[in-house]
DNA sequence: CTCCTTTTCGACACTCGTGTCGATTTTAAT
DNA sequence: ATTAAAATCGACACGAGTGTCGAAAAGGAG
């Protein structure tokens, strides 16, 4: 039979991405697309019906392989401050390039179409700092700070800055100050640092 | 002479600033902004040329007024704690309140027209709270933090959380949190409290 | 009240994106 | 190579927003 439609399908949802990735949800056109994948609009019509079902099915590939999770490597007993500056690193990286995310295109596709989706992300990002941190404390590693607290600090100035870059040329000093912060909160001050390797 | 062309002006950038706030920039039309006034597409094309202009006119005439500066309150001699709280309440309430504030259509404009406009609000308010730590930790009313870093996170989880939640509905306590680690960093911890009036 | 100026209206032409559909080309099984 | 099915094309109708313009309706100075 045809599996023709397969593959180019896949093909739309990669050359899709980088589209997303590049102008957001809503400045995205079928033509953009039809474009970027090159065939014309009715034969991409043929694929999606709509920009909508083409974000949806991008997000769709993507949220199955983002096993970011931190529970893993809990289990596996890694030391906190190790799980800790893998996710740092992640999200500096992020924050530098917001460009290469689906961060703006999100964020729009939730204001315009289903908040629903930004909230169930949030949640888990949310269980997911939340269980690391307890870890740590719990693990002897991290300070006893307000775990809900610095989460919530945590979540929204890497949100606030992921967005601010996506429109104005930020210092790069300025993720890295967040960072410096976060980190000081969990491991005590860098004067008494040294810390990342006491953990077990 | 004729001053009702300025009555009308006036007029239709009150209008204009709630259509704004509450539907962001770009989501705007003529129509939208012409139907809030009161007066046919073609009667608003004689004001104002596109709803960029009119953008650009309601944020000129707010700008002005937007005498947030902690300056003024620094020469009067106000303790740092005092202006802190101001600027925490003022905070607080815009992050629960986004969709009375122009904030999200800023942001929009930025994005679209001209990336400056966020840059020189977002240094000025950069220097507005640098001022305002500098000058607690003088006195030694605040704890001496990193300058930079403080105001990054205080800035930076501000934006987030007001954009966030202008399109999910955010828990209450997420701003009061993030609220409470400022007071926490600079004042130092609540146990240790009623320091507020300590200052001089 | 009169009459010229200013303001306002609403219809028009245009652009851009959407979604549809029959015709045409390509695919792949036989 | 043949051929039925599938994929693709491009032209069409449509809706929404823009910007323009002459005509109509207020405004206000005398």
């Amino acid at each position: 039979m045809a599996e023709k439609s397969e593959r180019t399908r896949e093909y739309i949802l990669d050359q899709a991405y980088k589209v997303f990735a590049q102008k957001g949800y809503k400045q995205v056109t079928m033509k953009d697309i039809c474009e970027a994948a090159g065939l014309s609009r009715g034969g991409l019509y043929s694929h999606f019906p709509g920009t909508k079902e083409i974000f949806e099915a991008v997000l769709a590939r993507i949220t199955g392989v983002e096993e970011n999770d931190f529970a893993r490597e809990i289990r596996n007993g890694t030391p906190a401050a190790v799980i800790l500056e893998g996710a740092l690193e992640a999200m500096e990286r992020e924050m530098d390039h917001p460009e290469e995310s689906l961060g703006m295109a999100l964020y729009e596709y939730a204001e315009a179409v289903d908040p629903a989706v930004l909230e169930s992300l949030n949640r888990k990002a949310e269980e997911r700092w939340s269980a690391l941190i307890s870890y740590g404390i719990k693990t002897g590693e991290f300070r006893k700070v307000d775990v809900e607290e610095l989460v919530n600090v945590i979540l929204y100035s890497y949100q606030g800055i992921r967005m601010w870059s996506s429109i104005i040329s930020l210092k790069r000093e300025v993720p890295r100050s967040v960072i410096r912060h976060i980190r000081r909160e969990l491991v005590g001050d860098e004067t008494s640092n040294a810390r990342t390797d006491g953990g077990k």
